[in-house]
RNA sequence: GCGGAAGUGGCGGAAUUGGUAGACGCGUAAGCCUCAGGAGUUUAUGGUCUCUUAGACCGUGUGGGUUCGAGUCCCACCUUCCGCACCA
């Protein structure tokens, strides 16, 4: 009797065994070759979106084909817990942010296990519980001592809206991430990670990467921002205070006909200080310091600068160029000030111009003839030095040398390397997030709360109204305590920190989740670390993939792990799309992947996700794709039933003696099946081939099945095959397969069988068909032995009725032959 | 503007090392089965053309090139998407 394919039922049953029996619970395992599979853990925003359900897909193919070939493998689960979200909905519904995302979490754990994943449950993390985010504050405390983390004011991102700092990498186009409101300028104190003084390190590290994809590294690459250049001192003839410049071209420094400062730029005020138009700049500088955010918006056309009718010396001229201040200069790179050469740079072309200031030509190009260049463009190309006295006539490049040591030894100026990336502000004016732990203390300063005294509780009371300023500051119980160092009257520190600071580090806690004296066990780090393999969207490229780099390297000095780089091996996946934008609430095209696991199972949707597109590439929904998935495990379904019979008798076919023709390709069919699969999912993750091809023997079995039964080596090659397609497409649709491996009458699990071994024997066919060309036109075909000789070949392919007619009376000037694979005849 | 990725049937995609372009799936069409079908099943399915049991020509964004042979390599260009963006 042939029941029917009832998804709901046998993945219900097989979750609840697997789970009963803890077949994915992992421990270490000196005498086994480890393997660490990690997905990004997801913010509990509420429901899973679809794509995490690939990016968890993606990862449970690996971890289930790993676990098949015989490798120990950690592959765990948790929830980056705290953050932004939470106490929004506090605000808008008035939840307990706690209980929002508690509540969250268990809702979004259940729709995982829903879809059959295998992670070790025993060592899920959730960062939003004390146990947690008291590892934060432990680190905070360890790197506040190394002076890696410390305090500074500083102009910080602003969100009106969100009302909290926001670091460099969350504002995007001028705009807060979550928001999208305009960000502003605010000077305020603030808690720093030193993450530059690893900024040469972050990017030499690179080297190891090697398999990453190239574009998640030049994007880090960017981001670190390094150029070699030199920082030039400019002294002002009637001030004791001097301008430093950073400039990766000095070899332009005798076209330098004036400095431009930023707004922000200290000296910007001084220098106008005994100005007749004071009032006038004054306006101009706190205008353009403000809206300085703005200002770059509409930035790109209008360059803006007022005069400070003071002068610099350049030091290798010894001439005297004005002061300016500028809106294109920015405070935040280099020193805030720069030398202006409007002959070989855009920018200050165009400022030059606007204001009527001096052009002069330092650089000649090497090549072209001239004349052209110039008048309303800028060379800003390396080329020949002119008009720049003992340096004319050198090459940009040897100038650039010899300038920099003169600059060194006139005591000027020195050679010098500058990074785009800059300190990361980890504070953040929020309750829903680590309390940085910190007390404040009129007489001790800033001091480190005590060890001992960690964690620092998120007090649960707090009202959460959405006004400007932390909540945490109005809570006075939180706030009001004594200094660890006097004993008197104390502040407790209100910032909470940055969410990825928490991010940095949870796939070293994964590693001993329960460890209580330090962040982890170094020995399970040790054995567990790094990472082999590490999935995620390409969203995480710089910021998180950055910080939790920079989190390991620290590590590793402080002397907590002796890993290096902790993701070797990253597989950045493609978004979600649909109709052609990408899945998003705000876009109205989101498919809930509940609705889907309700209609087509668990399998269909693991199947039809990862079959659409390779893992890198974006993945396109389609109503109709998942259809086709279901259909086909339907198909499968039918075809085990029908042949259930084949598995209750044993089989008495001695292997390979006098197998008929049918069978015999079967069986290699099946074994070069087994050849590529590995193939796919091993080498190039490429699970959509991989499950493409497990469909052709499915659907070559599917058509000689009738004919296989008629014999036994028949029958026996059938059952081997249909055994090996179940074993091949577990790791994908783990759920349907378990149940058809339980009904041909095995008593494992399917993921404690081995995975199949293909035999390069059979994964060879005997006999190839080669292609007959004509100067590189197909022409004609035929059969023959693998590894037929050359000349008999070429003999064959002249035989055949066809080519003879192409030939004709014409002569053919030669033939190549590629083994097994073609002959082209030229004419 | 700079940097990166990608352009292949009606659609998602395959072709891994320069060697049969379009695997696999979706969709579509026709047939069978069925009380019925948004189920199952069989067949067909890049385009144009012709003397239609067969065959010719064209065909991987565009234009060139290398090669016996190019989706794949080289040069130029176009389009789309992503990242950065006054970075001195």
């Amino acid at each position: 009797m042939k029941e029917d394919y009832n998804f709901r039922q046998i993945e219900k049953k097989w979750q609840e065994s697997w789970e009963k029996d803890e077949i994915f619970k992992s421990s270490e395992d000196p005498q086994k070759i480890k393997y660490y599979c990690l997905e990004m853990y997801p913010y509990p925003s509420g429901r899973i979106h679809m794509g995490q359900v690939r990016n968890y897909a993606i990862g449970d193919v690996i971890s289930r084909f790993k676990v098949m070939k015989g490798l120990n493998v950690l592959h765990p689960f948790g929830w980056d817990a705290l953050g932004m979200p939470a106490e929004n909905a506090a605000i808008t519904k008035g939840v307990h942010p706690q209980n929002w995302t508690l509540d969250n979490i268990s809702y979004m754990r259940d729709q995982i296990k829903r879809l059959g994943f295998s992670y070790d449950w025993s060592r899920e993390v959730n960062t939003c519980l004390p146990e947690y985010y008291k590892w934060n504050q432990w680190i905070f405390l360890k790197m506040l001592e190394s002076g890696l983390a410390y305090r500074k004011k500083s102009w910080v991102n602003w969100c009106p809206k969100c009302q909290t700092v926001l670091a460099n990498e969350q504002v995007v186009g001028e705009r807060c991430w979550r928001c999208d409101s305009l960000v502003k300028q605010k000077e305020m104190e603030q808690w720093f990670l030193k993450i530059t003084d690893y900024a040469e390190e972050l990017l030499s590290g690179h080297e190891l990467l090697e398999k990453w994809p190239e574009h998640v590294l030049i994007m880090q690459k960017n981001w670190i921002g390094k150029s070699t250049g030199a920082h030039i001192t400019f002294s002002l003839p009637d001030s004791s205070k001097s301008i430093e410049v950073f400039t990766t071209r000095i070899d332009t420094i005798y076209g330098a006909t004036f400095l431009a400062l930023s707004p922000e730029h200290p000296l910007s005020q001084e220098l106008i200080a005994d100005s007749v138009q004071k009032e006038k700049l004054q306006e101009w500088i706190s205008e353009n310091t403000e809206n300085l955010r703005l200002r770059r918006e509409v930035g790109e056309g209008e360059k803006e600068g007022v005069d400070t009718g003071k002068k610099a010396i350049n030091p290798f001229t010894g001439e005297e160029i004005p002061v300016w201040i500028s809106s294109y200069v920015l405070m935040e790179y280099g020193t805030g000030a720069i030398m202006a050469v409007p002959a070989h740079d855009q920018r200050d072309f165009e400022f030059a111009k606007k204001y009527s200031l001096p052009i002069k030509e330092v650089i000649f190009p090497e090549k072209t003839s001239l004349t052209e260049v110039m008048d309303d463009e800028t060379f800003e190309e390396y080329g020949m030095l002119v008009n720049s006295d003992p340096f004319s006539g050198k090459p940009s490049l040897e100038a650039i040398e010899e300038m920099c040591q003169y600059a060194e030894e006139g005591g000027f100026g020195r050679k010098s390397m500058l990074y785009r990336i800059r300190d990361w502000g980890i504070s953040r004016q929020r309750y829903w997030g680590t309390p940085i732990p910190v007390i404040h203390c009129k007489s001790c300063g800033p001091v480190g709360v005590p060890y001992e005294d960690l964690p620092v509780y998120l007090p649960y009371d707090i009202e959460l109204r959405g006004e400007e300023g932390s909540p945490l500051e109005k809570e006075e119980s939180f706030v009001k305590t004594t200094c660890p160092r006097c004993q008197g009257e104390a502040k407790r520190e209100t910032d909470t920190m940055d969410t990825f600071f928490d991010s940095s580090w949870y796939f070293f806690r994964y590693t001993s989740p329960r460890e209580g004296k330090l962040p982890f066990n170094f020995q399970a780090a040790d054995y567990w670390l790094p990472v082999d393999l590490y999935i995620g969207g390409v969203e995480h490229a710089i910021l998180h993939l950055i910080y939790a780099r920079f989190f390991c390297k620290y590590f590793r000095d402080s002397g907590l792990t002796v890993v290096d780089e902790p993701f070797p091996q990253l597989l950045a996946q493609g978004m979600v799309i649909k109709d052609g934008a990408k899945m998003s609430k705000s876009k109205g095209n989101v498919v809930d992947p509940d609705d889907i696991i309700a209609k087509y199972g668990a399998d269909a949707l693991r199947l039809f996700i990862l079959f659409a597109s390779p893992p890198e590439k974006e993945f396109i929904w389609n109503d109709e794709g998942i259809e086709g998935g279901f259909r086909f495990l339907n198909r499968l379904w039918m075809l085990v039933q029908e042949n259930l019979d084949l598995f209750k008798e044993e089989s008495r076919y001695q292997e390979d003696v006098g197998i008929e023709e049918k069978a015999r390709l079967l069986k290699i069919r099946t074994h070069q099946t087994i050849k590529k699969v590995s193939e796919d999912i091993e080498k190039r993750y490429h699970l959509n081939t991989a499950i493409s091809t497990i469909m052709e023997l499915y659907n070559h079995i599917k058509r000689e099945k009738d004919e296989l039964r008629q014999s036994e080596g028949g029958k026996d090659v059938l059952k081997k095959s249909l055994e090996t397609l179940t074993l091949l497409l577990s790791p994908f649709a783990p759920h349907i397969c378990e149940e058809l491996w339980e009904k041909m009458g095995h008593k494992t699990y399917i993921i404690k069988s081995s995975w199949p071994a293909f035999d390069p024997k059979f994964a060879l066919e005997e006999r190839v068909t080669i292609v007959v060309q004509i100067n590189g036109k197909l022409r004609g075909k035929f059969e023959a032995e693998r590894d037929i000789a050359e000349d008999q070949a070429k003999e064959k392919a002249l035989g055949l009725s066809r080519i003879q007619n192409f030939i004709g009376e014409k002569k053919v000037k030669k033939i190549i032959y590629i083994k097994n694979k073609l002959v082209n005849i030229v004419l």
